[in-house]
RNA sequence: GCGGAGAUAGCCCAGCCUGGUAAGGCGAUAGACUGCUAAUCUAUUGUCCGCAAGGACUCGGGGGUUCAAAUCCCCCUCUCCGCGCCA
């Protein structure tokens, strides 16, 4: 959520900010219109309520017919207000509504760019091997080996989920505990929260109103299974207030997220995409001068992740266009998948500055004599499972059919080499 | 799920029965004073509107009654205690 006195003051600034999104700028005339117009009715409401206050005050000091004059009198007074009231709550209903469905401003060193075209690969880690055989894709591998099941996935939950098996579920067992580590070394405290969420938080990192329809719904109890770890664990401090020392806090979180894909593409065989995947994920809470260098870092501990497991990779500067809309600067990291030679998208991480903080209430007291303020928060999966496997299974497949497990992962399955 | 008790400012706590517009304390910060980073005194310490002066709002959340609600009525959330159920 943006600031309405930035959008008030620094108009022309928000206005590109939604161009270069490619979003309607009927979006910002609309809060505008109603902003003032809400304001307008507000100092209204607050010159009568100050006649009433002041009235009360004498009523409460007069007797006889002369309270009973004063008193008919604010009769009419108590009218006049209750509806000016029950209008700037419609208004301000509108006012609330625009701000949430507006977008982050982007920082400067973001291009401008329409669609994923526009991103900017920043950096390619490793080549990755040469095969002398033809690469097989994950899902055949994983079929090989009897290690992912979809069909019984399909058969339990639905299409889009799927079953891992014997050491497919030790992999992802020792993935989840390798990365949980690698980020507890980096300094990150390990938080188990909540699967499900409910309205506030959904509202708070900027899921809800605008992706209601990406998240599944437990209808009757007014939750949300959690579409990210970011939800919960950024939601973990709404409402909260911190001293400037407790600052930076990371956070680092394993938990199983769950989309709907509602627009899921045809060709989505395989683990790529699915209705629910782990993912291990960090959130900062962070003083605003340092968040363009807590987002430096918190990328390069996602891609801690990846270079310890070997894989190959890139790193993209998402433009205005592709970025998520709660982000001021994203970077996407995409790990390289041989047997179908596509790059998947396995991180993003995001400077969210103070648009969640605002939503969600988070805030800091620069100086304990100092009014608090908003803090920045950030958050980078470290990294999302599913498509480390199918890199893990496709760079490291061998013409036998087995997979050998990286080193770094070998402590994790009891020494094992090999799958297969 | 049932019964009881509770939620007041950064924190603690009074006010609620009997409606009149949040008392007091702690902490923090600034100033005064003092030999002193101690004590004491004073001020500041939530949100919104406003350039400001000023004003409005704020007692877990939402409704209602009233000229006026922390206070009375209704609904909801959370916490604690007891009971029930349960991996």
């Amino acid at each position: 959520m943006l600031d309405a006195n930035v959008i008030r003051q620094e108009t022309e600034r928000v206005r590109k900010a939604l161009v270069d999104r490619r979003y309607p700028e009927s979006i910002l005339d609309d809060f505008l219109a109603t902003d003032s117009r809400w304001r307008e009715c507000v100092e209204q409401a607050n010159r009568l309520k100050q006649v009433r206050n002041n009235v009360s005050v004498e009523i409460a000091s007069l007797s006889g017919d002369e309270k009973k004059a004063k008193i008919a009198e604010m009769k009419d007074m108590a009218e006049r207000v209750k509806s000016l009231d029950a209008e700037i709550s419609s208004l301000d209903f509108r006012r609330q509504e625009s701000l949430l469905l507006m977008p982050n401003i982007p920082h400067n060193s973001v291009p401008v760019g329409d669609d994923a075209e526009g991103n900017i690969t920043v950096k390619t880690w490793s080549k990755g091997r040469s095969f002398d055989f033809r690469p097989k894709e994950h899902f055949e591998i994983g079929e090989d080996l009897d290690i992912i099941d979809f069909v019984r996935g399909a058969k339990v939950a639905g299409s889009g989920f799927y079953v891992l098996k014997g050491d497919g579920a030790r992999l992802e067992r020792a993935l989840i505990n390798f990365m949980l580590d690698l980020h507890h070394q980096q300094g990150y405290r390990e938080i188990f929260p909540p699967v499900l969420v409910n309205d506030e938080s959904a509202t708070g990192t900027g899921q809800l109103p605008k992706m209601k329809d990406d998240m599944y719904q437990v209808e009757r109890d007014g939750l949300w299974l959690n579409p990210t770890a970011e939800v919960p664990v950024t939601n973990l401090h709404r409402d909260e207030i911190f001293e400037k020392d407790d600052l930076p806090i990371h956070y680092t979180a394993y938990l199983p997220s769950f989309r709907r894909e509602a627009g899921r593409h045809s060709d989505t065989r395989g683990i790529a995409r699915v209705h629910q995947f782990n993912k291990v994920e960090m959130v900062k809470f962070v003083h605003p001068d340092r968040s363009y260098d807590e987002l430096e870092s918190l990328l390069g501990d996602a891609e801690s992740v990846v270079q310890a497991l070997d894989l190959p990779y890139r790193v993209l500067l998402l433009c205005t266009g592709d970025m998520s809309f709660h982000a001021a600067k994203c970077y996407d990291i995409e790990l390289h998948a041989p047997g179908g030679d596509r790059w998947l998208e396995a991180s993003s991480c995001s400077n969210f500055t103070d648009f969640q903080a605002r939503r969600a209430r988070i805030k800091y007291r620069p100086e304990p004599h100092l009014k608090s303020e908003f803090l920045h928060t950030l958050n980078g999966s470290g990294v999302a499972l599913p498509r480390t496997m199918v890199a893990i299974l496709e760079n490291y497949q061998n013409e036998d059919g087995s997979v050998t497990i990286p080193e770094a992962l070998r402590p994790y399955m009891n020494g094992q080499s090999v799958i297969g």
